[in-house]
DNA sequence: TTGTAGGCGTTATCAT
DNA sequence: ATGATAACGCCTACAA
């Protein structure tokens, strides 16, 4: 690999000069420059960025940390990320921070985040610790943080109001005449989940309506999963009248069981999702649900970052709302259904 | 930011100890050790990546360069070369190669290419020259690309077999009687676009049914356009019977414009997509298309880069086949419904 | 087991 | 306008 070094002794001129042509300061000839730049061609010379970083202290890269890049939520948060970035002529790189190498290495995303690769970061992402995140934020490294509550220097809170979409969505169902209401959702250990089961639980007391235990599922916010605790649900010997699943993609996981049960939704069942991903309004029937505004709430994050970069202050906690999407998975509970329910079970 | 001569300071021992302490080397006294963690942890110390990137000349991370990160077709694919990188211990990155800033700047996918930030890169996008991957790639920088077909050193190309695919899809349709087809496209330059439709007229002519240019349309390769562009074949006087679309994101959009003008698919429209994604086999009429074997195609990728990468020698080409997968979006061609689809014009 | 020192490839300061 | 040179922070012979 030709460096600098190669291009100026083939041009015959000092490595500054090289650096200076090759970067387009104004104070180099003409002549100079067109020399310059034909070593570099005729060398094959590539600057290496690693060399320069360190030199300049900085990357102009921000780093979007997912917690799996292949997953179809973040479609269109990136959306928002990758336009803001670019708009501030920024890089933007994507790296996930899941652990699943043999030789117990760190992931990706904390890798980049310790050894600051990168200018700032976004972190998606609940696979990496609190500490981490404290310790790795820095004056000039700053981070935003999305759906946690860290309380530090340099860290920048952005939420989607969990809790009340989980209430609205909740309400919805009960104003629609359904009191039997399970919650089929993903993994207990993340925020997003206890705060829609929250809100959920809120609903309930509110409207007096018991909550019930029986009906209550933790698994994984997938489509296998969400199709998985389905059935599951449905071997149990009474069922809801209303599914409440915690994401879109379990409840379209969900619609399978059903399908394959022959169980009509919303006649028999009504099911409600959470995010408002495309999949959900494209789907039949069309997926009522709890939408996140993720466009939005990839363009804040990089916009708080980006402020935060350029020494504005941002607000530490910000929260975003949600908005109830009714489509066609609900429906009104009139009371025979339960009956004919009883009915498919005992066959 | 404290640096490992801090550490080494506060430590009250030399550099060059701090730096095998930290990074697990044998000879350092369990003492020692201790002293200098503890160090490291009171100044939070951090390792810059650069310095030592810089230093060891590799990073043992690959980028992943796509069009556009948000897209859902990439979803498979990266599966498929995450998985493969994590198990080779790499890590991996994602950046796109749109160019869509302000200040005319490259693109972050060309920016790692050329700065070689990485220790080698799959190339999934379009937008990205062949010139650029040509003089990019290196014996120690090796670069695997995705349909096209590049003849250089050190670079690996990994193609579907499109023009296959577009025979296949093309003759089903004609095999169930239909005569009229339509090929609704992408753009007419990029070589996925390019060879269906070859497959496509090559089907048609070896069948004896006339290729009809008013019936091919191009745009992108996304539902808004598969959804404009069938609505103008709509407005035209005369239409197919069946229509094959470029992609299976159109192929939705197209669904979306019948359901609109109350044509029913397949009966009196039937309609083939291309890719197999997800969504294709979610939404109804599930989805008749070809399907690209997409976490394949990403871990091969990915392990071609490694044998590269570590010296073993790897097939300059590779070709993958597809697979057509029969749904409910095509029918059987019958005659009555000519007659009553020009009903449906006048009207 | 620990310390010294050179160098990775750039950039930027200061002379010339 | 150009050149010499000292960093940037880390790693790794080699010396002690």
């Amino acid at each position: 690999m030709a460096t600098i070094k190669d291009v100026a002794k083939h041009a015959g001129v000092a490595v500054s000069t090289v650096s200076y042509a090759l970067n387009g300061n104004s104070k180099i000839s003409k002549a100079t420059r067109s020399k310059v730049i034909e070593a570099a061609k005729y060398l094959n010379y590539k600057k290496n960025g690693f060399a320069s970083d360190l030199k300049k202290q900085s990357t102009y890269i921000i780093a979007l940390i997912l917690s799996d890049m292949s997953g179809p939520y973040y479609s269109e948060i990136i959306q928002g990320v990758q336009d803001t970035t670019n708009e501030h002529g920024y890089d933007l790189i994507a790296c996930n921070s899941f652990v699943g190498s043999p030789n117990n290495k760190e992931s990706t995303g904390i890798k980049f985040l310790k050894e600051q690769r990168v200018d700032g970061a976004i972190v998606m992402s609940h696979l990496i610790p609190d500490e981490v995140l404290i310790d790795a934020a820095q004056e000039n490294f700053p981070i935003v943080v999305l759906n946690r509550n860290i309380e530090s220097d340099h860290l920048i809170n952005i939420s989607v109001d969990n809790i009340q979409g989980g209430f609205n969505a909740t309400k919805y169902l009960i104003e629609q005449g359904h009191r039997d209401i399970a919650f089929v959702g993903g993994p207990s250990d993340t925020r997003d989940n206890q705060d829609r089961i929250t809100g959920f639980r809120k609903a309930l007391e509110m409207h007096g309506v018991p909550y019930q235990p029986k009906w209550q599922f933790t698994g994984q916010f997938n489509r296998t999963s969400g199709y998985r605790l389905t059935k599951i649900l449905l071997a149990q010997q009474d069922w809801p009248t209303a599914i409440f699943y915690g994401n879109d993609e379990m409840a379209v996981g969900g619609l399978k069981a059903f399908e394959e049960k022959n169980i009509r939704v919303p006649d028999e069942m009504s099911i409600i999702g959470f995010d408002g991903i495309d999949l959900a309004e494209l789907i039949r029937p069309a997926l009522t649900t709890t939408r996140q505004p993720k466009y939005e709430i990839g363009a804040l994050c990089a916009r708080f970052l980006f402020y935060s970069l350029h020494g504005e202050s941002v607000a530490q906690h910000t929260n975003l709302q949600t908005e109830l999407i009714i489509r066609q998975s609900t429906a009104t509970f009139k009371h025979e259904r339960s009956n004919s329910l009883t009915l498919s079970v005992s066959k």
